[in-house]
DNA sequence: CCGTATCCCATAAGATACTG
DNA sequence: CAGTATCTTATGGGATACGG
């Protein structure tokens, strides 16, 4: 592991070899809303118009950049369809699901804590 | 999960509650070094000067900034040994130990792409 | 050796307006 | 509706010097 000092996304991308987890991690979730938007695709609200409007705060600028960043990564996939007016979702790849993985050891450590925590309220 | 707009690490630890995990995992990796930091105390790397040393482009002051943040959410302790010269130890909590175990599923998944790419290559 | 304080710069991100 | 462009502000983090 280690990604000491910041990677550009060429150097992560640069395969031939695997993607660089960690690199991709740190990337991802130091972006402040990457986390969010992530949740909010793998709960099904896919379209952009529907997370600006549900997240409070977001704007189209910063959601565009997540969105293209997690592109980039691999984690999300876009899916335009030819209509008027224009609709486009993005899902999760295959990579992405996996990603996401990560995100639910974070949350299954979230639930070792609380019922810890009331455990030891006997 | 999802943490949306950065809480205040007041906030997050404003417990009664168990900790926000997210939100930690959000603010520590978040941050250029921390995963960096983690990783050198976990493999035996605790004193300060040691880390620097190691650390090319890693200065005192961002590495007291990540190693206060993460004293702050627990994750590490300060063993301060009252010789001259001054020795200090930082170690993972029983908290951090656990945190740490989020690193390890990213390591995992790291692994997984590794195998699988060379898996293809058949 | 350990830690803090300053100064400076790069950049994330909020607000807003505009094009296809 | 989707996406980009511009401007502004806040802040992470790099370099350096100094005090305990």
């Amino acid at each position: 592991m280690v990604t000491n000092t910041e990677k550009p996304i060429k150097k992560i991308l640069n395969k031939k070899d695997a993607p660089d987890v960690a690199a991709i991690v740190e990337s991802i979730i130091g972006c402040k809303w990457s986390l969010h938007v992530l949740d909010q695709v793998r709960r099904g609200t896919n379209r952009p118009g529907a997370m600006v409007r549900q997240s409070k705060g977001l704007s189209t600028k910063v959601l565009n950049e997540r969105l293209n960043k997690m592109l980039r990564f691999d984690i999300l996939e876009k899916v335009s369809y030819p209509e008027v007016p224009p609709r486009v979702e993005y899902t999760l790849t295959n990579f992405g699901r996996r990603f996401v993985g990560v995100l639910d050891a974070i949350a299954r450590l979230q639930e070792e804590c609380i019922s810890q925590q009331t455990g030891e309220k006997k």
